[in-house]
RNA sequence: GGGGCAUUAGCUCAGUCGGUAGAGCAUCUGCCUUUUAAGCAGAGGGUCGAAGGUUCGAGUCCUUCAUGCCUCACCA
């Protein structure tokens, strides 16, 4: 073996051989016509009919002549009994001498019941499909090396059960998402991910380069100033779900690009945008969960409709004993933070400071669904004000399971509002904050056209799927995560 | 980026005080016609993550590096 060459004599060997006997082992075609779900869950139908079907043998036990294995087929694990007696001397000998765990096979047989009440499959034809050439991991303890599950995805999900099982409980929340919002009347749409600036959160981008145009683009961290365009341009209920990218640090809680579902809505604001967060969570306990209560991290989430709903200057009273507004006064937030014992590296503005504190010592204690709503203005530049000269925005964070899911504000339609928002986030910027806002010419020139009342909303739905499926980190729910490159 | 822990057969893991590299599963050879972590008997399989160092002698001790995990920092 070499860089460009994978496979040992021994290797090369072994598909002679089998070649020589007589079997193909990587044939072009073979059509089952059941799924093994379907044979376990229609038994009483198929009791004793033939049926032809495909799967990776995962275990094997040989009787001398006869034997049992099963086969994951479709994601579901059924078994396959085989006896010299029901079997030409070819096919007896491809069972059980040449097929072994991990190769494909397809088999036709009747269907029964063991003696211990397995619902199996007899064999009386079999094809190789494919032979594996590589050992797949023990099957008792399956594979635990956490790099090797998440370099080797596949390997992953042929042997442990409960990861296919998360990864079909994410597809089957995104799509209870997609059918409840098209259920109200929301378009989906997809917009660039590729921009020219970037928007919609703060955060720090991946840059990449065009070469024709000679030109640097960024890779988003937010579909939101797009998709408000489309709400300027009349398309009055729309909605995205697809990947953000932020260049910031990887943890249990975050990945450089993540899933986002972001929708908005002419006409609503961030009150409407509570009830339909309610509605698409209340989708996913109906038609995915089927119950009302997780354990989540320790801790119980019960979710029932309607969420609490908490300003989050009460939620700073009762959770961090601090008066929001008061933390504008630097003496008074730097003795706050020092009794706290809280730590913050960045400048000491209220925004970073509310910021933290919510995360540090109110969020811990929201574990059922919660909004927490207005929200300091400075945070959110591209948030419409409660009133004309007010310091705060109609915002709310949905909190679930002490983690950040939703975010949703009532959008700024006045464009001149707009521009000075953007003006202080350069100031911001210029004065070191990398994650401040860009000044977007385009983007004021759409609203200059006039951008209706509008409310808007985001969901993480990695972060949705981490808290339904009980992953403790956002690896578990994606199916290839990042790391580090691998040196050879 | 800081700190801690880990890296031994394809997989899961032992390896004592520094003294010839081990087990189970998987693979191969026998036996076994309702098993399911099947069983019994045997065989093959290793650059102990990499590179240096200490030592008569290193899987074991030291240094550096790589990768992973945890944690802190960063992070809507």
């Amino acid at each position: 073996m070499s860089e460009h060459n994978l496979f040992d004599a021994d290797t090369l060997q072994l598909l002679d051989e089998v070649r020589e006997e007589g079997y193909d082992p990587y044939p072009p075609k073979y059509f089952p016509t059941h799924q093994a779900a379907a044979i376990l869950s229609q038994f009483s139908d198929l009791e004793n009919t033939s049926v032809t079907i495909a799967g990776r043998v995962i275990t094997k036990r040989l009787h001398g002549k006869a034997g049992f294995a099963h086969l994951l087929s479709g994601g579901t694990k059924i078994q396959i009994y085989f006896r010299k007696d029901n079997l030409d001397e070819d096919t007896f000998h491809l069972v059980k001498k040449r097929v072994n765990v991990g190769d494909i096979i397809g088999i036709t047989g009747d269907v029964f019941k063991t003696h211990t009440g397995e619902i199996t499959v007899s064999v009386s034809a079999c094809t190789l499909l494919s032979k594996a050439l590589s050992p797949l991991p023990e099957k008792f303890h399956g594979i635990e090396n956490v790099e090797v599950r998440y370099r080797q995805r596949y390997l992953d999900l042929i042997m442990n059960e409960d990861v296919r099982k998360t990864f079909q409980m994410r597809s089957a929340i995104v799509r209870s998402i997609r059918e409840t919002l098209h259920h109200e009347g929301y378009m989906e749409v997809e917009t660039p991910t590729l921009q020219d600036i970037y928007g919609g959160a703060l955060a720090k981008p991946f840059t990449t380069h065009h070469n024709a145009l000679d030109q640097d683009f960024y890779l988003r961290i937010a579909p939101e100033l797009y998709l408000k365009r489309l709400i300027i341009g009349g398309f009055d209920k729309v909605f995205e779900i697809g990947k953000a990218y932020r260049n910031e640090g990887i943890s249990v809680n975050h990945n450089p690009e993540f899933t986002l579902m972001e929708l908005y809505e002419a006409y609503g604001n961030y009150e409407t945008m509570m009830e339909i967060s309610e509605k698409l969570i209340m989708g996913i306990r109906d038609s995915v969960l089927q119950k009302d209560t997780i354990e989540y991290r320790g801790k119980t989430i019960n979710l029932s409709v309607p969420f609490r709903k908490m300003r989050l200057a009460d939620a700073f009273e009762e959770f961090a004993h601090v008066d929001i507004v008061k933390l504008q006064d630097e003496q008074y937030a730097k003795e706050y933070l020092k009794k706290e014992k809280i730590h913050i590296d960045k400048s000491l503005c209220w925004a970073n400071i509310v910021d933290e504190i919510l995360k540090k010592k109110v969020e811990p204690h929201l574990s059922n669904p919660t909004f927490l709503y207005e929200y300091p203005l400075p945070l959110s530049p591209l948030a419409k004000k409660t009133s004309l000269q007010s310091q705060w925005v109609e915002r709310f964070q949905l909190i679930m399971g002490s983690l950040e899911v939703g975010n949703a504000f009532t959008e700024l339609n006045d464009p001149v509002d707009q521009q000075d928002r953007f003006l202080a986030q350069n100031e911001a910027k210029q004065h070191g904050d990398e994650e401040a806002h860009s000044f977007d010419r385009s983007y004021i020139e759409a609203l200059k056209f006039g951008l209706p009342p509008t409310g808007g909303l985001g969901f993480g739905i990695d972060r949705i799927v981490m808290i339904l499926t009980g992953s403790e980190s956002i690896r578990d729910v994606l199916l290839f995560p990042q790391l580090r490159r691998r040196e050879p």
